[in-house]
DNA sequence: ATAGGCTAGGAAATCGATTGCCTAGACGCT
DNA sequence: AGCGTCTAGGCAATCGATTTCCTAGCCTAT
């Protein structure tokens, strides 16, 4: 536990330094626009000016204060800034679940969106918990972000985070319920579907369907998209599809399923890599040869999956970075004064590898 | 790319909404104290008073200010407090590299400590580019942050962010080269040492390394506590310490190596989890039995690699999420006037699983 | 030579909350 | 009754930067 002393300053000037600041061999008081202006020999007004390349300054004047703030190593304060503009070139981000896998490309999407835009991100991790979110984003209000982000691992639409809030709200990967809000997901249909017609290119038509919990929106509509996807095709699922887990150890057993039903398949579209991971293992150790009697294909293409996978494993990207740059697009034309509504779904991508490759 | 457009708003009233603020029915004004203090019929002065519960108010007078703020939803302007008090209750982490597996516990866990302080987290992705860096640091203190956090994945020390900042710096995770510096590293020897002790203490003693790359400072530094807690009991290495990568394909080639240059050993202390699972597969694939032929401890305990390894896998655990939130807490004190310097190990943990159960 | 226009830069209000200082009025004591 | 004390709460300065006026001085044109 932090020790929260705050302790008075006010003790004889030998006595042991008490605050940061005193601990400094000397004092690094921050400059001010005041300093820069004296330095310069012009007003604050005129500084401000010439710093900020508005008014009708002579251009060595300019120069002056420019060499000036330089000189003194003059940072603006952004709290004054903003307090007199309004903006403070700020957002929050909230993530409704803890940050995880997830939320970590979405984070570096934003972030780069953002970062290009001069804009500062404030991460709130809510955990799940809606008393920590609330809190969040009566924290994001008072400190008057010109936006925000909320994201979370994607199984409903959830709730509006607040109605009539006073700044723009974009939700990424999650979505949600109001459709007027602006939304970015992933096409995950669009992700099945492309599973399921790279496996038809490569001439399987005993296609079997391993997923997560039926309870998992993800699960149903991928499930739904790959059996639709096959039946524009005139086909149907070799099996029916495997609800478990989104685990490795879900794939493994799954696989026992598969081979001691005898249903006769030969490829598995499984909705998550950790779940084709397992399954590729049990396949291997059970004789069968990956491509060539079973092909493979995984969700999310989770590098490390992927890669430890034997053979590598052909996968679908959501593209989780795309999303979370796109979010934070958004956002940005929304506070700049163009405001997006509805849900924004983005088509996934299949990425081929060894499990498929035929 | 978003559109930057920001369009004049000087039209008339009939005028498609052109700001967001514009966009809502009724314009949702932020509300301000005096607002607040109007409604409950007091000054401004007064009314700060009552909310911070400062001064001398009658309990009535306080208790009508509250109400006023309740009903109002006031929420105050956290420029404004802060141009005033000087502090900002924020604080700023920079990862070095850019934001991966092992941020995340080290986010969660400082996120936890600052966020039982009343202060919330500015992230900044500085992607092992030194521009970005200062950029961001630069941005920092123009935010007036509290302090800030460096983290960053673990080689060598790093060069300090700044000298003689105007706010105070924590390392985590990773070390500034300043020893002056307060930086908060795990006890990688320690956690090596308590590798070979487990193995030694279920009757193992030809234990070899698997490791990642030589010049990486966490592999050596590894591998030569391992080396010395087997010197200790007057052992040698059943083979000599092999570098490669922090990958599976690393531990399986390893394996190879072990079992052809006929290296008699029985069980093998792993770098990391992923080589340690490496090393499992491939080891099942030649017949051995793990742990009755090998017996094997990863590093890091990375759930998804402990749990997808069969059998499960024993591990070393850094306890990032603890060392994220001490930097946090030191950060805290070193705030609240009561510097902290140094350098601070912290040790690990073993966790046991089956591939050391005898 | 003088009015008008233009330019460069200064003075001061402003954003919203905090806080030190001050005072009106209540109260108590002699 | 008169004086001192205490309490509750108001007033106004303050934080640092921006921005809107405003003006001194210069130039130009008639």
């Amino acid at each position: 536990m932090s020790r929260a002393s705050y302790r008075p300053i006010t003790q004889g000037p030998s006595a042991r330094p008490e605050t940061w600041e005193e601990t400094l061999s000397s004092v690094e008081r921050a400059v001010t626009i005041s300093q820069v202006a004296a330095l310069a020999g012009v007003s604050t007004g005129t500084a401000s000016k010439a710093l900020n390349g508005r008014g009708a300054l002579r251009p060595e004047t300019r120069l002056r204060v420019q060499q000036a703030a330089e000189r003194l190593g003059f940072v603006a304060n952004a709290a004054a800034r903003s307090l007199q503009t309004g903006r403070t070139y700020t957002v929050g981000m909230i993530t409704t679940d803890s940050i995880g896998r997830f939320s970590i490309p979405l984070l570096i999407g934003a972030e780069d969106a953002l970062g290009a835009g001069q804009m500062s991100v404030f991460l709130c991790d809510a955990r799940d918990d809606p008393i920590r979110e609330q809190y969040y984003l009566k924290t994001l209000l008072s400190r008057k972000v010109d936006g925000i982000i909320v994201t979370g691992r994607r199984t409903l639409a959830r709730a509006p985070i607040g109605v009539r809030l006073p700044v723009p709200v974009v939700y990424a990967f999650i979505s949600s319920a109001d459709p007027d809000d602006c939304s970015v997901v992933p096409d995950e249909a669009d992700g099945a579907r492309r599973a399921i017609r790279h496996l038809l290119a490569i001439g399987r038509r005993r296609i079997a369907h391993v997923t997560g919990p039926e309870h998992h929106h993800s699960a149903t509509i991928r499930a739904s998209a790959a059996a639709d996807a096959l039946a524009a095709e005139g086909l149907t699922s070799a099996a029916p599809t495997l609800y478990g887990e989104w685990s490795e150890a879900w794939g493994r057993q799954a696989a026992g399923i598969l081979l001691s039903t005898g249903a006769d398949v030969d490829a598995v579209f499984c909705g998550s890599d950790q779940i084709a991971r397992g399954l590729a293992e049990a396949l291997r150790d059970a004789g069968r040869v990956i491509p060539r009697d079973v092909a493979l294909v995984g969700f999310d293409n989770w590098d490390v999956m992927v890669e430890g996978c034997r053979p590598a494993l052909t996968s679908v990207d959501m593209d989780l970075e795309g999303i979370g740059r796109t979010a934070a697009e958004l956002l940005l034309q929304t506070i700049n004064g163009d405001p997006v509504r509805g849900q924004h779904a983005r088509p996934c991508r299949l990425v081929p590898r060894a499990s498929t490759a035929v």
